[in-house]
DNA sequence: ATGCCAATATTTGTATTACAAAATAAGACG
DNA sequence: CGTCTTATTTTGTAATACAAATATTGGCAT
């Protein structure tokens, strides 16, 4: 395992940074159980062939994404899965690495569904004017994109400036699962340029009613998107759903 | 600042992670703005009386938190609100102390009714046995609790565990901001005991529907007692918009 | 003056050593 | 058998030294 400090070093990034990123995955691909102890400092130096210091750093990093818990004589044990910060950016990297990707991408499309919609409808109410016009450049990037690469990039960036405008900043988190779940979903689509271009509409369909300040419209629009994109996930693989949430229009005096 | 190094020891805490706390806290208080530096490693020593371990480890875990980034030669910065994980513990209890609390309340008030609802007929759906008594054990502890100190308890519990029922992970981190707006919540409520067990068959009929695998009644019965508790908060204004974040950043004499 | 390049200085990063503090485990003693 | 004391193990904190990264400075050539 020595050869993480060149693997660290060819990646231009730190050594406590590197050995966080290994510890924190090994966790997560269930190396080392929630409740059970993990090597002791000593063994992680002697293991990575690295300094104390440097495995301490790495050590108070995964702490700090409540992933372990360390105390004097005891060591540092792996707390118990509820609380880990799932959503954390690293944390939900690790969590995607390990799990049945099919299995994720539904829990975060089920996410997706219960926020959007909502997202959608406060942006349309509470945007600002660069807020708005950071929706309409991603839009923009999405109209001028020539490959699918480019084309995804604008789609995470609009779906993005959209939270952004919705006016509530505990929502801005999510993002990153957000933007996770589309770089991901991305590889499930590759195939298909054409497929998903015809979600042009959809997008335009948002940013049209969040400019009217018309929040039921933005909300049955990114219903819509969603309706699209679940698609994807369903045809990629067997039919063990998750069932599916059931859109009731809701009532909000607007 | 010296008696930093006592505060840690008389709440039994470590001295990094009282560092941590009070950078962190000190960070969300404006006192550093984003994309402004930190002072230095050396600094932290001499205002603290402390080593550059423990301020070292500290910065590491408030990097890991997303509030701070680190680089040779110039020093922590501090990185955009976007970048925070404001829905990690320690940051959420550092947002809640520096924000005006009503407006907390109501951005977390607008997440529940985006989430909750949708939890509960996920419960319905696919809530376990184990995961059904852990729901009707916090509801018993809402019925048998004598003081509103105990109610509180329960309740939070019982959010917490249909939560766990729904049957996706990435929703239980939510949980923290959840517990943290209930029990923040209960400050707002403290005078009247009467009004709050009034609110016992609102969470009897999500128990209910729950039980009986009906996720649009559990969705209506959850929708039901957002708009109870909406109330308690929206006490001192008739407006049910939502009012936008307001990002001033307060400055402190040096 | 302008632009490129090398030397420099500053700050974080890593290593090493030493000792303190916490908390379990073991052992002495009533 | 239980209780107190003592060991022992592991993390926590400190101090020091040097390496690595990089913005700044100054020099040089154009």
């Amino acid at each position: 395992m020595r050869k993480l400090k060149k693997a660290a070093k060819a990646r231009g990034e730190r050594l406590h940074h590197t050995l966080a990123q290994d510890i924190g995955a090994r966790i997560l691909r269930g190396e080392f159980a929630p409740g059970s102890l993990l090597p002791n400092e000593a063994e992680w130096c002697d293991v990575y062939g690295v300094s104390r210091t440097a495995v301490r750093e790495a050590i108070k990093m995964l702490a700090a994404k409540g992933l372990i818990v360390s105390r004097p004589k005891i060591g540092s044990r792996v707390r118990p899965r509820e609380a880990w910060n799932l959503l954390d950016r690293d944390v939900l990297a690790w969590y995607w690495a390990a799990s049945d990707q099919h299995h994720f991408l539904s829990n975060v499309q089920q996410m997706r569904e219960m926020l959007e919609p909502e997202v959608a409808a406060l942006a349309a109410l509470n945007h600002t004017p660069p807020q708005l016009a950071a929706i309409e450049a991603a839009y923009v990037g999405m109209v001028d994109s020539t490959n699918i690469t480019d084309w995804n990039t604008y789609d995470v960036k609009f779906h993005l400036a959209i939270l952004g405008a919705a006016g509530n900043e505990l929502l801005v988190p999510l993002g990153f699962m957000i933007e996770s779940a589309l770089s991901n979903m991305f590889e499930f689509t590759a195939s298909h340029n054409e497929d998903v271009r015809k979600a042009l509409p959809l997008h335009e369909a948002i940013l049209i009613a969040i400019r009217r300040h018309s929040p039921g419209a933005a909300r049955r629009a990114a219903r819509v998107l969603l309706e699209d994109t679940s698609g994807v996930i369903g045809e990629s693989r067997k039919s063990r759903t998750i069932p599916k949430i059931k859109s009731e229009i809701r009532k909000r005096p607007a």
